[in-house]
RNA sequence: GGCCCUAUCGUCUAGGGGUUAGGACACCUGGUUUUCAUCCAGGCAACCGGGGUUCGAAUCCCCGUAGGGCUACCA
Protein backbone atom coordinates (compact mmCIF):
# COMPACT_ATOMS: atom_id res chain seq x y z
CA UNK A 1 0.00 0.00 0.00
CA UNK A 2 1.51 3.53 -0.85
CA UNK A 3 1.28 6.06 1.58
CA UNK A 4 2.34 9.99 1.27
CA UNK A 5 2.41 12.64 3.11
CA UNK A 6 1.76 16.54 3.97
CA UNK A 7 3.76 17.93 6.62
CA UNK A 8 3.05 21.53 7.42
CA UNK A 9 4.28 23.53 10.52
CA UNK A 10 2.01 25.43 12.27
CA UNK A 11 3.57 28.78 12.00
CA UNK A 12 1.66 30.78 9.74
CA UNK A 13 -1.43 30.51 8.04
CA UNK A 14 -1.56 28.26 4.74
CA UNK A 15 0.80 29.50 2.29
CA UNK A 16 0.19 29.13 -1.55
CA UNK A 17 3.08 27.30 -1.37
CA UNK A 18 2.09 24.58 0.98
CA UNK A 19 -0.87 24.20 -0.59
CA UNK A 20 0.42 23.52 -3.78
CA UNK A 21 2.70 20.65 -2.08
CA UNK A 22 -0.40 19.53 -0.15
CA UNK A 23 -2.47 19.46 -3.70
CA UNK A 24 0.21 17.04 -5.65
CA UNK A 25 0.29 14.80 -2.57
CA UNK A 26 -3.29 14.51 -3.17
CA UNK A 27 -3.38 14.36 -7.40
CA UNK A 28 -0.31 11.50 -7.01
CA UNK A 29 -2.51 9.80 -4.27
CA UNK A 30 -5.87 9.71 -6.39
CA UNK A 31 -3.79 8.66 -9.75
CA UNK A 32 -2.22 6.22 -7.59
CA UNK A 33 -4.41 4.77 -4.68
CA UNK A 34 -2.52 6.08 -1.94
CA UNK A 35 -3.15 7.04 1.20
CA UNK A 36 -2.80 10.88 2.53
CA UNK A 37 -1.48 11.19 5.99
CA UNK A 38 -1.59 14.84 7.21
CA UNK A 39 1.60 15.60 9.94
CA UNK A 40 1.41 17.96 11.67
CA UNK A 41 5.12 19.41 12.50
CA UNK A 42 5.65 21.43 15.47
CA UNK A 43 8.42 21.26 16.77
CA UNK A 44 9.50 24.86 16.94
CA UNK A 45 8.07 25.51 20.11
CA UNK A 46 8.93 29.39 19.62
CA UNK A 47 6.99 29.56 16.34
CA UNK A 48 4.56 26.77 16.48
CA UNK A 49 0.72 28.16 17.31
CA UNK A 50 -2.31 26.08 17.36
CA UNK A 51 -4.20 27.89 16.28
CA UNK A 52 -2.71 28.01 12.64
CA UNK A 53 -3.33 24.19 12.54
CA UNK A 54 -6.96 24.87 12.64
CA UNK A 55 -6.07 27.75 9.93
CA UNK A 56 -4.49 25.55 7.60
CA UNK A 57 -6.69 22.41 8.56
CA UNK A 58 -9.51 25.06 6.95
CA UNK A 59 -7.60 25.40 4.04
CA UNK A 60 -6.93 22.51 2.91
CA UNK A 61 -10.75 20.95 3.60
CA UNK A 62 -11.83 24.12 1.39
CA UNK A 63 -9.75 23.19 -1.31
CA UNK A 64 -10.70 19.77 -1.08
CA UNK A 65 -7.84 18.38 0.06
CA UNK A 66 -8.62 16.06 3.23
CA UNK A 67 -6.58 13.56 4.06
CA UNK A 68 -7.40 10.46 4.74
CA UNK A 69 -5.58 10.22 8.39
CA UNK A 70 -4.34 13.06 10.61
CA UNK A 71 -5.23 14.83 13.81
CA UNK A 72 -8.67 14.27 13.53
CA UNK A 73 -8.76 10.71 11.54
CA UNK A 74 -6.82 8.34 13.59
CA UNK A 75 -5.78 5.83 11.42
CA UNK A 76 -3.36 3.50 13.28
CA UNK A 77 -0.05 5.45 12.89
CA UNK A 78 -0.68 8.25 15.19
CA UNK A 79 -0.50 11.13 16.96
CA UNK A 80 -0.22 13.08 13.78
CA UNK A 81 1.76 15.87 15.85
CA UNK A 82 4.93 15.46 16.38
CA UNK A 83 5.10 17.45 19.72
CA UNK A 84 2.86 14.26 20.95
CA UNK A 85 5.27 11.99 19.00
CA UNK A 86 7.82 12.58 21.73
CA UNK A 87 8.46 8.63 22.98
CA UNK A 88 9.15 7.57 18.92
CA UNK A 89 12.03 10.34 18.96
CA UNK A 90 13.24 9.20 22.06
CA UNK A 91 13.37 5.74 20.90
CA UNK A 92 15.09 6.41 17.75
CA UNK A 93 17.74 8.76 19.50
CA UNK A 94 18.49 5.81 21.70
CA UNK A 95 18.72 3.11 19.23
CA UNK A 96 21.31 5.33 17.59
CA UNK A 97 23.41 6.09 20.50
CA UNK A 98 23.99 2.32 21.62
CA UNK A 99 24.74 1.92 17.92
CA UNK A 100 27.24 4.13 18.14
CA UNK A 101 25.97 6.45 14.85
CA UNK A 102 24.84 9.54 17.17
CA UNK A 103 26.60 11.40 19.95
CA UNK A 104 26.66 14.39 22.94
CA UNK A 105 27.45 17.49 21.29
CA UNK A 106 28.37 20.39 24.15
CA UNK A 107 29.47 22.88 21.33
CA UNK A 108 27.45 26.36 22.32
CA UNK A 109 26.11 28.08 19.70
CA UNK A 110 29.46 30.29 19.97
CA UNK A 111 31.14 27.73 19.22
CA UNK A 112 29.94 26.66 16.00
CA UNK A 113 29.91 30.58 14.66
CA UNK A 114 33.48 30.31 15.68
CA UNK A 115 34.25 27.15 13.42
CA UNK A 116 32.10 28.50 10.69
CA UNK A 117 33.71 31.53 10.79
CA UNK A 118 36.82 30.18 10.76
CA UNK A 119 36.10 28.10 7.77
CA UNK A 120 34.81 31.09 6.31
CA UNK A 121 37.86 32.64 6.75
CA UNK A 122 39.66 29.76 5.40
CA UNK A 123 37.61 29.75 2.09
CA UNK A 124 36.69 26.15 3.00
CA UNK A 125 33.18 24.77 3.27
CA UNK A 126 31.82 24.59 6.52
CA UNK A 127 30.94 21.16 7.88
CA UNK A 128 30.84 20.55 11.88
CA UNK A 129 34.61 19.59 13.53
CA UNK A 130 33.01 16.54 15.20
CA UNK A 131 34.81 17.54 17.77
CA UNK A 132 32.14 16.20 20.75
CA UNK A 133 32.28 13.14 19.26
CA UNK A 134 35.87 12.49 20.62
CA UNK A 135 34.98 13.36 23.97
CA UNK A 136 36.31 11.12 27.04
CA UNK A 137 33.84 9.75 28.42
CA UNK A 138 35.04 11.17 31.72
CA UNK A 139 34.73 14.57 30.15
CA UNK A 140 31.40 13.28 28.69
CA UNK A 141 30.31 12.59 32.00
CA UNK A 142 31.70 15.95 33.72
CA UNK A 143 29.26 17.97 31.47
CA UNK A 144 26.67 15.98 32.05
CA UNK A 145 26.92 16.56 35.82
CA UNK A 146 27.08 20.19 35.23
CA UNK A 147 23.92 19.97 33.53
CA UNK A 148 25.72 21.81 30.43
CA UNK A 149 23.61 22.09 27.53
CA UNK A 150 23.64 19.63 25.29
CA UNK A 151 22.52 18.07 22.01
CA UNK A 152 22.99 14.86 20.04
CA UNK A 153 24.20 14.66 16.56
CA UNK A 154 24.38 12.39 14.31
CA UNK A 155 27.07 11.14 13.16
CA UNK A 156 27.80 11.31 8.91
CA UNK A 157 30.06 8.79 7.50
CA UNK A 158 33.01 10.92 5.76
CA UNK A 159 33.49 7.87 3.17
CA UNK A 160 31.34 7.52 -0.02
CA UNK A 161 29.00 9.34 -1.86
CA UNK A 162 24.91 9.76 -0.96
CA UNK A 163 22.57 9.11 -4.54
CA UNK A 164 18.99 10.93 -3.47
CA UNK A 165 17.09 8.76 -6.54
CA UNK A 166 14.45 11.44 -7.26
CA UNK A 167 10.94 10.51 -9.28
CA UNK A 168 11.05 13.60 -11.30
CA UNK A 169 15.07 14.78 -11.41
CA UNK A 170 16.89 11.58 -11.70
CA UNK A 171 20.02 10.41 -9.35
CA UNK A 172 21.38 13.67 -8.07
CA UNK A 173 24.76 12.68 -6.03
CA UNK A 174 26.16 14.52 -2.93
CA UNK A 175 29.60 13.54 -1.64
CA UNK A 176 29.50 12.67 2.23
CA UNK A 177 32.21 14.37 3.19
CA UNK A 178 30.68 17.65 2.89
CA UNK A 179 27.23 17.22 4.74
CA UNK A 180 28.66 16.99 8.13
CA UNK A 181 27.11 15.41 11.55
CA UNK A 182 23.95 17.40 12.06
CA UNK A 183 21.38 18.00 15.19
CA UNK A 184 19.01 15.50 15.71
CA UNK A 185 17.73 16.51 19.57
CA UNK A 186 17.72 19.57 20.33
CA UNK A 187 18.95 21.15 23.24
CA UNK A 188 15.43 21.95 24.66
CA UNK A 189 14.63 18.18 24.08
CA UNK A 190 12.82 18.76 20.78
CA UNK A 191 13.63 16.75 17.57
CA UNK A 192 15.22 18.08 14.94
CA UNK A 193 13.86 19.12 11.59
CA UNK A 194 15.97 16.25 9.49
CA UNK A 195 15.53 13.67 12.31
CA UNK A 196 11.62 14.09 13.44
CA UNK A 197 11.01 13.57 9.56
CA UNK A 198 12.53 10.35 9.10
CA UNK A 199 11.65 8.40 12.26
CA UNK A 200 8.27 9.70 11.58
CA UNK A 201 8.17 8.90 7.85
CA UNK A 202 9.30 5.17 8.80
CA UNK A 203 6.81 4.62 12.08
CA UNK A 204 4.06 6.07 9.41
CA UNK A 205 5.18 3.41 6.74
CA UNK A 206 5.47 6.19 3.96
CA UNK A 207 6.28 5.09 0.75
CA UNK A 208 6.26 8.39 -1.27
CA UNK A 209 7.77 12.00 -0.02
CA UNK A 210 6.57 14.33 -2.21
CA UNK A 211 7.57 17.60 -0.89
CA UNK A 212 9.20 20.71 -2.86
CA UNK A 213 12.46 21.24 -4.32
CA UNK A 214 13.93 23.67 -1.76
CA UNK A 215 14.50 20.30 0.07
CA UNK A 216 16.65 18.60 -2.14
CA UNK A 217 19.81 19.32 0.08
CA UNK A 218 18.30 17.79 3.00
CA UNK A 219 17.51 14.59 1.24
CA UNK A 220 21.04 13.12 1.72
CA UNK A 221 20.55 13.66 5.22
CA UNK A 222 17.94 11.72 5.64
CA UNK A 223 18.66 8.88 3.76
CA UNK A 224 22.25 8.58 5.65
CA UNK A 225 19.62 8.19 9.03
CA UNK A 226 17.06 5.82 7.17
CA UNK A 227 20.09 3.76 6.94
CA UNK A 228 21.77 3.85 10.58
CA UNK A 229 17.76 3.34 11.57
CA UNK A 230 17.93 0.41 8.98
CA UNK A 231 14.78 1.20 7.53
CA UNK A 232 13.92 1.37 3.76
CA UNK A 233 14.06 4.55 1.91
CA UNK A 234 11.07 5.67 0.93
CA UNK A 235 10.54 7.10 -2.93
CA UNK A 236 11.41 10.97 -3.53
CA UNK A 237 10.03 13.72 -5.41
CA UNK A 238 10.97 17.21 -5.15
CA UNK A 239 8.65 19.46 -6.68
CA UNK A 240 9.45 22.92 -8.40
CA UNK A 241 9.28 25.94 -6.30
CA UNK A 242 6.16 28.69 -7.10
CA UNK A 243 8.12 31.75 -7.87
CA UNK A 244 7.10 35.39 -7.61
CA UNK A 245 7.32 37.65 -10.55
CA UNK A 246 11.17 38.46 -9.89
CA UNK A 247 11.43 34.74 -9.59
CA UNK A 248 12.11 34.23 -6.60
CA UNK A 249 10.96 31.84 -4.18
CA UNK A 250 7.11 33.65 -3.50
CA UNK A 251 7.11 35.25 -0.54
CA UNK A 252 5.42 38.17 1.52
CA UNK A 253 7.18 40.55 -0.57
CA UNK A 254 5.37 39.37 -3.39
CA UNK A 255 1.52 40.23 -2.60
CA UNK A 256 -0.74 37.47 -1.03
CA UNK A 257 0.50 34.60 -0.45
CA UNK A 258 -2.11 32.99 1.83
CA UNK A 259 -4.91 30.91 0.69
CA UNK A 260 -7.31 33.00 2.88
CA UNK A 261 -6.46 35.61 1.17
CA UNK A 262 -7.29 34.38 -2.27
CA UNK A 263 -10.36 32.87 -0.75
CA UNK A 264 -11.77 36.51 0.78
CA UNK A 265 -11.06 38.12 -2.65
CA UNK A 266 -13.72 35.49 -3.86
CA UNK A 267 -11.53 32.75 -6.06
CA UNK A 268 -13.37 29.76 -6.08
CA UNK A 269 -11.56 26.74 -4.31
CA UNK A 270 -11.96 25.28 -7.59
CA UNK A 271 -10.40 27.50 -9.85
CA UNK A 272 -7.61 27.38 -7.48
CA UNK A 273 -7.15 23.46 -7.60
CA UNK A 274 -7.22 23.77 -11.21
CA UNK A 275 -4.85 26.63 -11.72
CA UNK A 276 -2.09 25.05 -9.11
CA UNK A 277 -2.35 21.89 -10.48
CA UNK A 278 -1.65 23.31 -13.57
CA UNK A 279 1.80 25.16 -12.03
CA UNK A 280 4.54 22.56 -12.65
CA UNK A 281 2.37 19.81 -13.97
CA UNK A 282 0.77 19.21 -17.79
CA UNK A 283 -2.33 17.52 -18.92
CA UNK A 284 -1.22 14.60 -21.48
CA UNK A 285 -3.98 16.07 -23.53
CA UNK A 286 -4.80 20.50 -24.04
CA UNK A 287 -7.84 19.96 -21.54
CA UNK A 288 -7.06 23.01 -19.60
CA UNK A 289 -10.00 23.55 -17.28
CA UNK A 290 -10.57 20.29 -15.33
CA UNK A 291 -12.51 19.14 -12.38
CA UNK A 292 -10.37 17.07 -9.63
CA UNK A 293 -11.62 14.06 -11.09
CA UNK A 294 -10.18 15.07 -14.65
CA UNK A 295 -7.12 15.78 -13.11
CA UNK A 296 -6.39 13.11 -11.12
CA UNK A 297 -7.03 10.58 -14.26
CA UNK A 298 -4.88 12.24 -15.67
CA UNK A 299 -2.18 13.02 -13.36
CA UNK A 300 1.32 11.39 -13.07
CA UNK A 301 4.65 12.31 -11.63
CA UNK A 302 6.65 12.08 -14.87
CA UNK A 303 4.78 14.91 -16.20
CA UNK A 304 5.63 17.33 -13.42
CA UNK A 305 8.36 19.83 -14.75
CA UNK A 306 11.46 20.25 -13.35
CA UNK A 307 11.23 24.07 -13.34
CA UNK A 308 10.23 26.63 -10.88
CA UNK A 309 7.17 28.59 -12.27
CA UNK A 310 5.51 31.83 -11.27
CA UNK A 311 2.72 32.32 -10.13
CA UNK A 312 0.47 34.52 -12.25
CA UNK A 313 -2.35 36.04 -10.57
CA UNK A 314 -3.76 37.29 -14.23
CA UNK A 315 -4.21 33.34 -15.43
CA UNK A 316 -5.87 32.48 -11.84
CA UNK A 317 -7.96 35.44 -12.78
CA UNK A 318 -9.05 34.28 -15.79
CA UNK A 319 -9.47 30.90 -14.76
CA UNK A 320 -11.76 31.82 -12.01
CA UNK A 321 -13.72 33.87 -14.27
CA UNK A 322 -14.34 31.02 -16.42
CA UNK A 323 -15.71 28.75 -13.58
CA UNK A 324 -17.69 31.75 -12.71
CA UNK A 325 -19.28 31.71 -16.13
CA UNK A 326 -20.44 27.99 -16.02
CA UNK A 327 -22.17 28.57 -12.61
CA UNK A 328 -25.96 28.60 -12.58
CA UNK A 329 -27.91 31.34 -11.57
CA UNK A 330 -28.42 30.54 -8.31
CA UNK A 331 -25.20 29.15 -7.88
CA UNK A 332 -23.95 31.94 -8.50
CA UNK A 333 -26.03 33.88 -6.61
CA UNK A 334 -25.52 31.52 -3.21
CA UNK A 335 -21.91 32.10 -3.88
CA UNK A 336 -21.48 35.70 -4.48
CA UNK A 337 -24.04 36.86 -1.64
CA UNK A 338 -21.34 36.14 1.45
CA UNK A 339 -18.89 38.56 -0.79
CA UNK A 340 -21.96 41.82 -0.98
CA UNK A 341 -20.71 44.87 1.15
CA UNK A 342 -23.68 45.75 3.98
CA UNK A 343 -24.22 48.79 2.37
CA UNK A 344 -25.14 47.13 -0.91
CA UNK A 345 -27.23 44.53 1.02
CA UNK A 346 -28.85 47.32 2.80
CA UNK A 347 -29.38 49.67 -0.53
CA UNK A 348 -30.62 46.43 -2.08
CA UNK A 349 -32.95 45.45 0.85
CA UNK A 350 -36.57 46.25 -0.43
CA UNK A 351 -35.69 43.54 -3.05
CA UNK A 352 -37.37 39.55 -3.01
CA UNK A 353 -34.46 37.05 -2.71
CA UNK A 354 -35.35 35.84 -6.19
CA UNK A 355 -34.78 39.43 -7.39
CA UNK A 356 -31.36 39.75 -5.65
CA UNK A 357 -30.28 36.52 -7.48
CA UNK A 358 -31.78 37.99 -10.85
CA UNK A 359 -29.81 41.05 -10.15
CA UNK A 360 -26.53 39.17 -9.30
CA UNK A 361 -26.86 37.06 -12.11
CA UNK A 362 -26.88 40.08 -14.57
CA UNK A 363 -23.58 41.17 -14.13
CA UNK A 364 -22.46 37.47 -13.37
CA UNK A 365 -20.30 37.25 -17.02
CA UNK A 366 -18.48 40.64 -15.81
CA UNK A 367 -17.43 39.33 -12.38
CA UNK A 368 -14.14 37.52 -12.38
CA UNK A 369 -13.42 37.24 -8.62
CA UNK A 370 -16.69 37.17 -6.48
CA UNK A 371 -15.64 40.21 -4.31
CA UNK A 372 -16.23 42.05 -7.44
CA UNK A 373 -19.87 41.93 -7.70
CA UNK A 374 -20.13 45.01 -5.91
CA UNK A 375 -18.46 46.64 -8.65
CA UNK A 376 -21.49 45.85 -10.71
CA UNK A 377 -24.63 46.05 -8.56
CA UNK A 378 -24.35 49.88 -8.38
CA UNK A 379 -27.16 49.96 -10.90
CA UNK A 380 -29.25 47.98 -8.80
CA UNK A 381 -28.47 50.03 -5.86
CA UNK A 382 -28.43 53.79 -6.78
CA UNK A 383 -30.31 56.01 -4.86
CA UNK A 384 -33.07 58.08 -6.40
CA UNK A 385 -31.22 61.19 -5.68
CA UNK A 386 -28.37 60.10 -7.00
CA UNK A 387 -30.00 58.77 -10.31
CA UNK A 388 -31.49 62.17 -10.17
CA UNK A 389 -28.08 63.65 -9.91
CA UNK A 390 -26.87 62.15 -13.01
CA UNK A 391 -29.30 62.42 -15.09
CA UNK A 392 -29.38 65.78 -14.36
CA UNK A 393 -25.97 65.92 -16.16
CA UNK A 394 -26.78 63.97 -19.38
CA UNK A 395 -26.56 66.40 -22.36
CA UNK A 396 -29.97 64.79 -23.87
CA UNK A 397 -29.70 64.04 -27.69
CA UNK A 398 -32.58 65.90 -29.73
CA UNK A 399 -34.48 62.73 -30.14
CA UNK A 400 -33.98 61.53 -26.96
CA UNK A 401 -37.10 62.71 -24.74
CA UNK A 402 -39.28 61.09 -27.94
CA UNK A 403 -37.52 57.68 -27.60
CA UNK A 404 -38.30 57.83 -23.83
CA UNK A 405 -42.10 59.27 -23.88
CA UNK A 406 -42.87 56.33 -26.32
CA UNK A 407 -41.07 53.88 -23.72
CA UNK A 408 -42.67 55.81 -20.41
CA UNK A 409 -46.32 55.49 -22.44
CA UNK A 410 -45.71 51.48 -23.65
CA UNK A 411 -44.54 50.71 -20.26
CA UNK A 412 -47.65 52.89 -18.38
CA UNK A 413 -50.20 50.72 -20.56
CA UNK A 414 -48.62 47.50 -20.74
CA UNK A 415 -47.99 46.96 -16.95
CA UNK A 416 -45.82 44.67 -15.07
CA UNK A 417 -43.89 42.55 -18.02
CA UNK A 418 -41.20 39.99 -18.84
CA UNK A 419 -37.86 40.62 -19.61
CA UNK A 420 -39.01 39.14 -22.68
CA UNK A 421 -41.79 41.62 -23.15
CA UNK A 422 -39.68 44.80 -22.27
CA UNK A 423 -37.29 43.68 -25.63
CA UNK A 424 -40.25 43.65 -27.41
CA UNK A 425 -41.73 46.92 -26.18
CA UNK A 426 -38.06 48.65 -26.89
CA UNK A 427 -37.79 46.69 -30.70
CA UNK A 428 -41.36 48.21 -31.06
CA UNK A 429 -39.95 51.66 -30.42
CA UNK A 430 -37.13 51.11 -32.55
CA UNK A 431 -39.54 50.18 -35.28
CA UNK A 432 -41.78 53.16 -35.00
CA UNK A 433 -38.95 55.68 -34.85
CA UNK A 434 -37.01 54.69 -37.38
CA UNK A 435 -34.09 55.57 -35.57
CA UNK A 436 -30.93 53.22 -34.72
CA UNK A 437 -30.51 50.61 -31.62
CA UNK A 438 -28.48 53.19 -30.24
CA UNK A 439 -30.18 55.94 -30.30
CA UNK A 440 -33.06 54.00 -28.79
CA UNK A 441 -31.12 51.76 -25.96
CA UNK A 442 -28.77 54.73 -24.72
CA UNK A 443 -31.81 56.96 -23.46
CA UNK A 444 -33.76 54.48 -22.09
CA UNK A 445 -30.62 53.09 -20.32
CA UNK A 446 -29.78 56.56 -18.84
CA UNK A 447 -33.44 57.23 -18.44
CA UNK A 448 -34.03 54.55 -15.87
CA UNK A 449 -30.48 53.24 -14.44
CA UNK A 450 -29.00 56.65 -15.00
CA UNK A 451 -25.11 55.10 -16.11
CA UNK A 452 -24.11 54.80 -19.69
CA UNK A 453 -23.09 50.95 -19.33
CA UNK A 454 -24.74 48.19 -17.10
CA UNK A 455 -26.52 45.07 -17.36
CA UNK A 456 -29.28 44.36 -20.30
CA UNK A 457 -31.71 46.76 -20.41
CA UNK A 458 -34.57 44.16 -20.16
CA UNK A 459 -32.27 42.42 -17.23
CA UNK A 460 -32.09 45.18 -14.72
CA UNK A 461 -35.30 46.75 -15.80
CA UNK A 462 -37.21 43.80 -14.82
CA UNK A 463 -35.35 43.33 -11.40
CA UNK A 464 -36.46 47.01 -10.83
CA UNK A 465 -40.08 46.66 -11.04
CA UNK A 466 -42.61 48.52 -12.71
CA UNK A 467 -43.24 51.48 -10.38
CA UNK A 468 -39.78 51.90 -9.73
CA UNK A 469 -39.26 52.45 -13.67
CA UNK A 470 -42.06 54.94 -14.43
CA UNK A 471 -41.03 56.68 -11.21
CA UNK A 472 -37.85 57.11 -12.71
CA UNK A 473 -38.85 58.08 -16.54
CA UNK A 474 -41.75 60.13 -15.38
CA UNK A 475 -38.67 62.22 -13.61
CA UNK A 476 -36.28 62.34 -16.18
CA UNK A 477 -39.06 63.44 -18.17
CA UNK A 478 -40.75 66.39 -16.10
CA UNK A 479 -36.66 67.64 -15.15
CA UNK A 480 -36.90 68.86 -19.16
C1' G B 1 32.25 31.26 -0.99
C1' G B 2 30.61 25.79 -1.09
C1' C B 3 26.97 22.10 -2.53
C1' C B 4 22.71 21.18 -5.44
C1' C B 5 18.76 22.19 -9.00
C1' U B 6 17.04 24.57 -13.41
C1' A B 7 17.08 26.95 -18.50
C1' U B 8 11.29 26.74 -25.17
C1' C B 9 7.03 33.09 -26.58
C1' G B 10 6.35 38.51 -21.19
C1' U B 11 3.90 34.20 -18.06
C1' C B 12 2.21 28.73 -17.55
C1' U B 13 3.70 24.96 -20.77
C1' A B 14 3.72 20.87 -25.15
C1' G B 15 7.27 18.71 -28.03
C1' G B 16 12.03 16.59 -28.77
C1' G B 17 17.87 14.25 -33.60
C1' G B 18 14.86 16.22 -39.74
C1' U B 19 8.12 20.04 -37.03
C1' U B 20 5.58 26.01 -40.83
C1' A B 21 8.37 24.58 -32.76
C1' G B 22 1.85 23.41 -30.75
C1' G B 23 -1.68 25.13 -26.82
C1' A B 24 -3.26 28.53 -22.72
C1' C B 25 -2.98 33.53 -20.18
C1' A B 26 -1.70 38.48 -21.33
C1' C B 27 -1.43 41.92 -25.43
C1' C B 28 -3.14 43.75 -30.51
C1' U B 29 -6.91 43.57 -34.58
C1' G B 30 -11.67 42.29 -36.44
C1' G B 31 -16.73 40.22 -35.65
C1' U B 32 -21.26 39.45 -32.50
C1' U B 33 -23.77 42.57 -28.63
C1' U B 34 -27.85 48.95 -27.10
C1' U B 35 -23.12 49.67 -23.61
C1' C B 36 -19.27 47.25 -20.38
C1' A B 37 -18.28 42.27 -20.00
C1' U B 38 -18.93 37.62 -22.29
C1' C B 39 -18.43 34.91 -26.77
C1' C B 40 -16.17 34.01 -31.78
C1' A B 41 -12.18 34.70 -35.50
C1' G B 42 -7.29 36.27 -36.58
C1' G B 43 -2.44 38.29 -35.19
C1' C B 44 2.23 39.40 -32.40
C1' A B 45 5.69 36.54 -29.68
C1' A B 46 10.33 31.57 -27.75
C1' C B 47 14.21 26.90 -28.20
C1' C B 48 20.34 31.47 -23.02
C1' G B 49 25.61 31.44 -25.35
C1' G B 50 29.84 28.65 -27.17
C1' G B 51 31.98 24.21 -28.41
C1' G B 52 31.45 19.14 -29.63
C1' U B 53 28.71 14.24 -31.46
C1' U B 54 25.91 13.76 -36.12
C1' C B 55 24.43 13.87 -42.97
C1' G B 56 21.41 16.88 -39.65
C1' A B 57 20.86 19.64 -32.85
C1' A B 58 16.27 23.52 -30.16
C1' U B 59 16.47 18.15 -28.85
C1' C B 60 22.32 14.20 -26.86
C1' C B 61 27.36 15.52 -24.37
C1' C B 62 30.80 19.26 -22.36
C1' C B 63 31.96 24.20 -20.89
C1' G B 64 30.21 28.85 -19.90
C1' U B 65 26.35 32.28 -18.47
C1' A B 66 21.99 33.38 -15.95
C1' G B 67 18.25 32.37 -12.35
C1' G B 68 16.89 29.68 -8.09
C1' G B 69 17.39 26.61 -3.61
C1' C B 70 20.21 25.02 0.52
C1' U B 71 24.31 26.10 3.47
C1' A B 72 20.54 26.80 11.63
C1' C B 73 19.84 23.65 18.13
C1' C B 74 13.60 26.87 11.33
C1' A B 75 10.78 23.65 9.04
Amino acid sequence: MMRVRFAPSPTGNLHIGTLRTALFNQLFAKAQGATTVLRIEDTDLARSNPAYETSIMAGLAWMGLTPDEGPHHEGGYGPYRQSERMAFYRAAVDRLMASGHAYFCFCSAADLEAERADADAQKKPYVYSGKCRHLSVEIRDAYLAQKRPYTYKFHVPIEGEIMVSDLIRGDIVFESRLIGDFVMMKSDGMPSYNFAVVVDDIAMAITHVIRGEDHISNTPKQITLFHALGATVPAFAHLPMILGPDKSKLSKRHGATNVTEYREQGFLAEAMFNYLSLLGWSSPDDKEIMTPDETFARFSLDRVSKSGAVFDLTKLTWMNGQYIRAMSSSDFYQAVRPFLTEDNRHAMASLTEKQWEDACFSVRDNVETLIQINDYVTVYTMSDPSFQAATAAVTWQATDMTVIAAFAAGWEAQGPMTAEAIDGLIATIVTQTGLGKGKVYKPIRLATSGLGTGPHIAAYLHVFGHDKVLRRLRRTLEAQ
